[in-house]
RNA sequence: GCCGAUAUAGCUCAGUAGGUAGAGCAUCUCACUUGUAAUGAGAAUGUCCUCCGUUCGAUUCGGGGUAUCGGCUCCA
């Protein structure tokens, strides 16, 4: 008699050693559809284990996200199934599932996009067999047969503990490491698609081979497959490199990679953030500072920043002294502190500052305004008494709660901790991390940890921000310093009269000015809300006789800082107000003759909404009411 | 930086089996003077990314370089 208990704490009795496909069927055949795998004492299997004895069980369906990992793991190997069957001679290597699907790294010669449609091809034929998979445990020597032409498999069988099982898995021919589980039969993958191919070294290593990475995705429903292909192309319409280039907003040119050109209208938008950023910083108690971008090579020493971010810094040499220009604003940052002396009544001592940084970064990495070689981080640092670490962390992340909140965005935050190549004592990195660990905790959202994550210098907690299409994105960081103010020796004056050390955190909150702005282009798909659109208001006089008339209505709007447009060529009305329409302008005027002699103005919204016979006065307030609150509102009237 | 792909007008793209190129949009001119998502006609526009090579001749073929894209990696 084996007693097995449910989630529910439910308890079901069967005579004979049941499999867990054979415990989910005893709840309904429906519910066995659907089950994917099992936790048997909250230890993954496979449907097809038996339950030996009593203990408790819950299954993984296609409604779980485990489920779907499973899936996907599954759906790998048919992948790697089918490139086996096209190309007899690859050597497969790894193939997990990723947050978006599943990829396989596989020793072949490189293949293109095309060749993705073969292979497409033969896996539906896999899948549409239905056929099983099957678990096998087999010793070392046994496995080290098996793989005996593939050296990668060989090398991971020879890293495995003495102590860990070697299962593989089998469905039909095809026969693979793995710890499993899988899906019960391929049939389960319901939608699948190939998205792309490239490369990727074993073990992540340069030195290493080369392999081909393929990626794919899959799901139990062909309608969730087609939800993610439609928001791929969404996110493809709304692609900054892109749309910011067509809304003349910036753009990038070959004499300068990575460094982006930001036209009249960007700058509007930038100049809209930047004022929202002190407007906030000020509330909170911080003050404004800036330091040059070039500084000696003898600070960056001194900083540690020589010795462990050397390769990304740009270096001159000016009077047969080496300089660098500067990467980080911390240095200078000190220098800036050490010209008085603090009592801790000066403390904490918030200083902002948008420095303007440059790291080299890898070629193939600069992409858009996400990863460039030159920006502007919004940086403050924050020094203070160990004793207000808690506090300070704290209103840090009140802080970017409110800002990334103002622009409709949601977040998540994740605690990093100390990496391989660092600075600073054991000790000290203890008593920063426990630091924000506090903070953390009694901010009271959940959080992750990235184990050795951190930053040289200090353990960080990492600020996700989730744009409107649910991708997200790494923008704030706050980083516990406990190795610059010793390396700079900085001090302040306690109550006690003796010197101290402050500690110091260096904090973002868009990050990267650049990248934010180009997060926000693509979360608002180009339509800025009111307050940051580069262009607020477009006049569209309906015949050439107005225009002057649209003009003098121009210079008031612009009297109260409403960024406001003519457009005066001689186009057809319709004409017009498409252009405007594309150009994503939230607040549309026309102006006939009929406005022109009651004074008043006809305003179109970009929903298409159209508002006639307002006064100059009807139409500022409001106006001015959603750019002052910065409103996210499509509404004004 | 590494692997793969791409590079033609301001933009999106076509084309030339090697004989210096084209369409739409945008621009300019003219006409039209327009009432809420494209008025019409005409004109102008290119080191066909760059350098070297093969060739009588290269935008096209080959090689080097640069930039961009997809990844690896790195990170804000």
């Amino acid at each position: 008699m084996i007693n097995i208990t449910f989630p529910d704490n439910s308890i079901k009795s069967f005579n004979q050693i049941p499999t867990g496909m054979e415990i989910a069927v005893s709840i309904s055949e429906g519910f066995a559809r659907n089950c994917v795998a099992m936790k048997i004492n909250d230890q993954l299997k496979d449907l097809s284990a038996q339950v030996q004895s009593d203990c408790a069980v819950s299954f993984i369906t296609t409604k779980d996200e485990e489920g779907l990992d499973i899936l996907r793991h599954s759906s790998a190997h048919v992948m790697a199934e089918a490139v086996l069957h096209l190309y007899p001679d690859a050597k497969l290597t790894i193939g997990p599932v990723v947050e978006d699907g599943f990829y396989y790294d596989i020793d072949m010669a490189p293949i293109s996009e095309e060749d993705l449609v073969a292979i497409e091809a033969r896996m539906k034929g896999i899948i549409d067999a239905k056929t099983e998979f099957t678990r096998k445990v087999v010793s070392k020597s046994q496995a080290l047969e098996i793989f005996k032409d593939n050296p990668f498999k060989l090398e991971l069988i020879n890293e495995l503990d003495d102590s860990q099982e070697i299962s593989l898995y089998q469905n039909g021919q095809f026969i693979d490491l793995c710890r499993g589980p899988h899906i019960p039969q391929t049939g389960m993958i319901k939608g699948f698609k190939l998205l792309k191919i490239s490369g990727a070294y074993w073990r992540a290593d340069q030195s290493r081979e080369q392999l081909q990475r393929l990626y794919g995705i899959s799901f139990f429903d062909k309608k969730q497959l087609n939800q993610y292909l439609t928001l791929i192309e969404e996110a493809k319409k709304r692609d900054h490199r892109k749309l910011g280039v067509k809304l003349d907003l910036y753009s990038f040119h070959d004499e300068a990679p990575g460094m982006p050109f930001f036209h009249a209208k960007g700058i509007d938008v930038w100049n809209a953030l930047l004022d929202y950023w002190r407007y906030e910083h000020k509330k909170a108690g911080y003050v404004e500072t800036k330091t040059p971008l070039m500084l000696n090579k003898k600070l960056w020493v001194q900083s540690g920043h020589w010795e462990n971010y050397r390769e990304n810094m740009y270096t001159s040499v000016i009077d047969d002294e080496e300089y660098a220009i500067k990467p980080m604003n911390c240095p200078g940052g000190m220098l800036l502190y050490k010209t008085k002396a603090y009592s801790y009544r000066d403390l904490p001592l918030k200083a902002g500052e948008i420095g303007l940084v440059h790291r080299h970064e890898l070629s193939g990495a600069l992409s858009g305004l996400f990863r460039v070689r030159a920006f502007h981080q919004d940086d403050a640092h924050i020094f203070m008494m160990p004793s207000q670490i808690g506090e300070q962390v704290l209103n840090v992340l009140n802080l970017a709660k409110r800002i990334y909140s103002r622009f409709g965005l949601d977040f998540h935050l994740e605690l990093s901790t100390r990496p391989k190549k660092s600075i600073g004592s054991d000790q000290q990195w203890e008593e920063a991390t426990n630091g924000l660990k506090a903070a953390l905790d009694q901010y009271g959202q959940q959080y992750f940890i990235n184990e050795g994550d951190g930053a040289f210098y200090g353990p960080k907690i990492d600020i996700h921000i989730k744009d409107a299409l649910g991708r997200t994105w790494q923008c704030g960081t706050v980083q516990l310093d406990m190795s610059l103010p010793e390396r700079f020796d900085l001090t302040y004056k306690g109550q006690d009269n003796e010197k101290h050390r402050p500690i110091m955190i260096h904090r973002v909150i868009y990050g990267s000015l650049e990248r934010f702005f180009g997060i926000l282009v693509e979360h608002f798909a180009g339509k800025f809300p009111l307050w940051l659109a580069p262009v607020q208001v477009i006049l569209l006089p309906i015949n050439q006789d107005l225009a002057d008339h649209a003009e003098q209505i121009k210079s008031q709007l612009e009297s109260f800082n409403i960024r406001c447009e003519v457009d005066a060529r001689s186009e057809t009305l319709k004409k017009k107000v498409r252009d405007a329409q594309l150009n994503y302008i939230p607040l549309i005027v026309t102006i006939g003759d009929k406005e022109k002699e009651t004074q008043t103005l006809s305003v179109r919204t970009l929903d298409g909404n159209v508002k006639m016979g307002l006064t100059i006065d009807d139409f500022t307030q409001p106006v001015l009411h959603h750019i002052k609150e910065r409103t996210l509102d499509e509404a004004i009237f």
